[in-house]
DNA sequence: TCTGGTAATATGTCTGCACATATTATCAGA
DNA sequence: TCTGATAATATGTGCAGACATATTACCAGA
């Protein structure tokens, strides 16, 4: 509690986490600065400043210059997700991946959609239909558009063997990207491709993708019956 | 591009994603050492290693001591979301909250969820069940354990005015957590709190959160039909 | 050829210092 | 009392240097 033992910045980190935990520093409450900190610690400035920033960052600390730091009121309970690549998570559980291409034609997305992409009239497009699989059993169902004019080489690339989320990853990867989660009732043609019952609770992530304001690709994902999306806070 | 502009560790940063994004370093491809980087860029290793840092927090770039950095093959797409705060959500479409306890009773969680919460034989548990409403229309239905053990206080809130997780969040805040999200039917029970059809799909989420090891609370949460969990990656 | 020890190397981090910047507090003057 | 300029202050960031640490490459010896 007196002195100089903590002298890396995680350790620092971890005895302001415990503090805050333990209620020394309660909620809202101001936290001493950053010199004072760094003498009682026995460490520099430095290191008492990153190891804040980090817990800033994590939600945990509210820091403003002049005004000091404090404990989150509220802390924003912040989740980071891994996006799911299909096939890692299929073979990370020892099953084996499978993929088929169920349509590829080319077209003109629906008017809702094209307004979302925000479009050029001379953006081409191909929706491609498919399916990927853990040892045989649907896994997930993709209904996807992709921008063809934005995406080089996307137009001769059929995927017929690729999954075009792992193709676009390695061709146009570094993208940004608004995410949607809900659920839907199973369709006649997602039961049948997913196998399951028409109207069965289906776990849906809807994505669009883009390149400094160009649109990629939007996609629809449709989960077997019972998947879950895990991760921790 | 050829040397002294990037002085700062943002700039550098820009610049680093800019190279990636035009492919002047491809995926896979190793980048030049800190030390080259910051005589290129006219600056210090550290304001190079501040931002070569952040871009790998992001998951852009691949960093191994002595290996080096490398542009990501695969980069981890990763979507920070804010758990939602159903009032907070609610009033900031400028709709009304309302909250309604509809059952409180002290019993035993079902030996699966004991076996998950890693409950021991003295924790006393209650089970909250509730529903959150948007201008009197039924947003969410809520099923929960809570610790009593665990959390001082938490046997004298009946959470008959004010939502469990609010009082939660003041109360046993800064807390880990498991997080899942998944469609399911909704039962009868369900469909009639929610005001819908038995079956419909329900978006849900299913949260577990501890504090170093000792449970504080398990909830499920059942959305009205139609619900998305919306970010950005 | 294989194996284990050693050297080389890139990143990780700490220190001490300096200056930048945002924001608050203060106070003089209208 | 109000207003605007100014000072004070806490965080944000940069720099140079140093040492720590993980990991690879290499080489000698069996």
């Amino acid at each position: 509690m007196t002195a100089g033992e903590f002298k890396n910045w995680q350790a620092v980190q971890e005895e302001v986490r415990r503090r805050i935990h333990a209620r020394i520093w309660a909620p809202g409450e101001m936290i001493p600065n950053e010199q004072d900190l760094a003498e009682e610690f026995g460490c520099a400035r430095a290191t008492v400043n990153r190891a804040l920033r980090n817990l800033s960052e994590a939600g945990l600390l509210e820091r403003r210059r002049k005004a000091g730091t404090r404990v989150a009121l509220h802390p924003v309970r912040k989740a980071t997700l891994n996006i799911p690549m299909i096939r890692k998570e299929i073979e990370d559980r020892g099953q084996g991946y499978g993929y088929e291409r169920l349509l590829y034609r080319r077209g003109t997305p629906p008017e809702a959609l094209l307004r979302q992409l925000k479009a050029r009239e001379s953006d081409q497009f191909v929706r491609v239909k498919s399916v990927q699989t853990a040892d045989g059993v649907p896994f997930v169902f993709e209904d996807r558009w992709v921008n063809l004019t934005t995406v080089p080489g996307a137009a001769e690339q059929g995927f017929a063997e690729m999954s075009a989320n792992e193709w676009l990853l390695t061709h146009a990867p570094y993208t940004e990207g608004d995410i949607a989660f809900f659920a839907v009732s199973a369709s006649d043609e997602v039961a049948g491709i997913l196998g399951c019952e028409t109207g069965a609770a289906i776990f849906v992530i809807d994505r669009v993708t883009w390149d400094n304001d160009r649109s990629i690709t939007s996609v629809r994902q449709y989960f077997r019956p019972g998947y879950k999306m895990q991760t921790s806070i």
